[in-house]
DNA sequence: TCGCAAAAAGAATGGCGCTTCTGCTTGTAG
DNA sequence: CTACAAGCAGAAGCGCCATTCTTTTTGCGA
């Protein structure tokens, strides 16, 4: 038996894959990108593509993974301080961090959520385990910086979480409909 | 010169259509929404449609004004109380009065929004009409309950407007990812 | 280095969905 | 009540786009 192409490889090229999409996605939304645009902006062809993806919907849940699981990605780095972050200075930060390519992508996700099931499981997943984090973070907070009792500190932080992450989706909707062609003019 | 449908009954049908094609968005989704699928759900043929609307993006034009517009009457009624509620009341009324076929193709607009610069206007436009009420009955709540001094009400009133905007879209959003194929099945 | 299977390119295909076009039907003004 | 323009239905047209198929190229193991 002889060659694939190896696994690291393969890998790349999802990636690379995923990563062009992503661009389209943001630029001309989830529908109106065509496999062709991706081969354009890949420079790769679409037989290529269908060897690395079943179909477009398929891509379509990759490029959703992917701009989500980077949004949880930054969350989890302040998570892991030391000095946890109070509620305000935690999405100011979250804030900072929003990038508009992956907001755009991130809001067109939420609308094809509405109605692919697929879809919906990746985003309440990611939506989760985001709130999950924000509660773990603001448990430490209210435990070491505001010296609350360690008892009840997970009940008290809970609606603290929520609030926080309401804020923080209101504010990439605000990113996403902020400069929405102009962005890709630059 | 003879015989034009009378203005009331032409309102009448665009309405008609407009109607069954946010029924069907809430269903499938903007995009996956056929014109063949308005057809059937509202009565119609595809003649008769476009003959009431320029072209499919006019429709969605017109489907998103519709759904925008009956979530600022209900915020409307509130804004116009005797003794205007306060943030979290506000916020629970509007959130009461959420409508989940509605919130679905909220959602869905937000999406079509980042690419869609005329579906973007219109988005912009009704969140910062929605944010301006709301921000009228909390100043008018800070004088009348709180009794805040009105000279800077305005100004303290703003950054709650602004939240009580934010949680009550992210609750849109929540409703929107829940039961999405549920709701259809009944 | 060599061979072979997988991967990539790019053209071909097939279907779907917007839009338009052709007659019938209907409602309104005179 | 009549006539005629607009409304309406339903059938085609037409283009686009996901997917597949064929051929060429490439990377890996021996």
């Amino acid at each position: 038996m002889v060659p694939r192409l190896t696994d690291a490889r393969k890998e790349l090229r999802r990636a690379q894959i995923a990563e062009a999409a992503v661009r389209c996605f943001g630029r001309n939304g989830l529908e109106r990108t065509s496999i062709a645009d991706i081969t354009a902006e890949s420079g790769l062809s679409a037989g290529s593509i269908y060897a690395h993806y079943r179909n477009k919907a398929d891509l379509v849940q990759a490029a959703a993974r992917e701009v989500l699981a980077k949004r949880a990605e930054v969350l989890g780095a302040y998570a892991a301080s030391d000095t946890p972050p109070g509620p305000d200075e935690l999405l100011a930060r979250l804030i900072a961090a929003i990038d508009p390519v992956e907001a755009r992508v991130g809001v067109q996700t939420w609308g094809e959520a509405t109605t692919d099931p697929v879809i919906r499981d990746i985003v309440v997943d990611m939506t989760d385990r985001m709130r999950a984090m924000l509660h773990d973070c603001l448990t430490a907070w209210l435990v070491k910086v505001e010296h609350h009792e360690a008892a009840g500190a997970r009940e008290h932080a809970a609606p603290i979480a929520h609030r926080v992450m309401s804020l923080y989706q209101a504010e990439l909707l605000y990113t996403a409909l902020r400069s929405p062609t102009e962005e890709t003019a630059r």
